[in-house]
DNA sequence: AAGTCATATGACTGCATAGTCACATTATAC
DNA sequence: GTATAATGTGACTATGCAGTCATATGACTT
């Protein structure tokens, strides 16, 4: 946690220094980025850093707490009643949500990935643990809830379902950034690409690929 | 490359620097690992890792190479023939021989992992250019060749069939590491836990998890 | 034995960083 | 206006690293 000076700071002040930490977490990553270089950017001297945080690692759990705070804002309207919709509505409101997030907070999605990809890092359990964490239990009621109304097929093996379901929703963001978009930094609008990309994920989580075999069909033209 | 000299050295001498390597960048990742811890396991002096390697992205390439090579061992069986078999049997084999790979050299997983997840780092592209990269393009064509058995559904986007099922190859290695075996570091056989997890994705892709509308179906005593 | 080439060595230079601390500056209280 | 507390400062220390280089050692040749 920062010390209570970092948070006496006028909010100008406080929003610098967390805006160029997360430029520099996101150009150098974790390990490479410099807090002697932090503050000159800041125009703060080196000590002053350390009158607001503990260490890299503090400023850094920080930040993550601003992510996970940030993006529970896009997710909460999705989430407020899951119960009341179709799943894989629920399901496609929840990456497209994960898509509008990345799409307006690149880099805070890059420095959340940066830990939520390295699960061998000495960070990752700390930003887990205090933060983010057991968003695949949210699923796992959902899922019940789904096969119950006959949406969800009932012998599926709910807890590998749900680590899918999380993981495809990183999936998606990632597809549409390096494939649909093509990862050139211009910010664009909400669009159509970024639905078409949904709309992929959520009918190949529904159907899967192979061709279905028929029930028995009598068709009496046959 | 490595210069000349290293591959001069008598092979036990190198496999020693090789493994210890494998070790300090298993242990380190790419950007924390340090020539100089290695050369002083290694019980080499600093100038002779020079006379071996440019640097530290030079030895880490090489061993990228090495990943590389051992992993195409445990390939080549599958892909031999690879129109010979069902497309999703083709798969099975693949991901069934993926994570054979990661069970028998867990290290070389770990450091290869690395670079594949961690687009921005500046060693991604020289790593995936040299080496893997493309590996989606043979899932171009034998997609086309199941479509055109009936084996898959013929209106897939295949570029995005072909990214989903190259990440899923990764999913199943962490799934079974994580999940399923639970991460401990004790070494075990091949298994039908690892055959069980291949399946559940297997499935997955197969047929998804919807509840298949079902054709019109008559049923005489319905 | 002398000469030549390949390899080994580790002290040394130079650089960047983390983190500290005695002191300066500003705000607040009385 | 003076005292006290809070915050700002940047030179300084200590550490660790990459990469070099003059020199030593060994291996092989004639």
């Amino acid at each position: 946690m920062p010390k209570e000076t970092f948070f006496n700071l006028p909010e100008t002040k406080r929003t610098i220094i967390e805006t160029i930490a997360i430029d520099e977490f996101a150009e150098y990553g974790f390990d490479k980025a410099s807090i002697s270089r932090m503050t000159e950017k800041c125009e703060i001297a080196k000590g002053s850093f350390y009158q607001y945080f503990e260490g890299k690692k503090d400023l850094f759990l920080h930040l993550m707490d601003l992510v996970v705070k940030e993006k529970l804002k896009f997710l909460a309207p999705t989430m407020e009643n899951p119960a009341e919709h179709n799943f894989f509505e629920l399901l496609k409101d929840l990456y497209i949500s994960g898509l509008e997030f990345a799409n307006t907070h690149p880099k805070l999605v890059q420095i959340g990935n940066q830990v939520l990809k390295n699960k061998d890092h000495p960070v990752y359990y700390e930003a887990i643990g205090s933060n983010m964490s057991k968003s695949y239990k949210v699923f796992d009621s959902l899922l019940k809830l789904a096969i119950s109304r006959g949406e969800v097929q009932p012998d599926i093996d709910i807890s590998f379902v749900s680590y899918i379901i999380s993981s495809m929703n990183l999936a998606t963001v990632e597809y549409y950034f390096e494939v649909v978009k093509g990862d050139s930094d211009k910010v664009v609008e909400w669009n159509n690409d970024m639905l078409d990309t949904v709309n992929l994920f959520i009918n190949f989580i529904k159907h899967g690929i192979s061709v279905p075999i028929k029930e028995v069909v009598n068709n009496d033209k046959g």
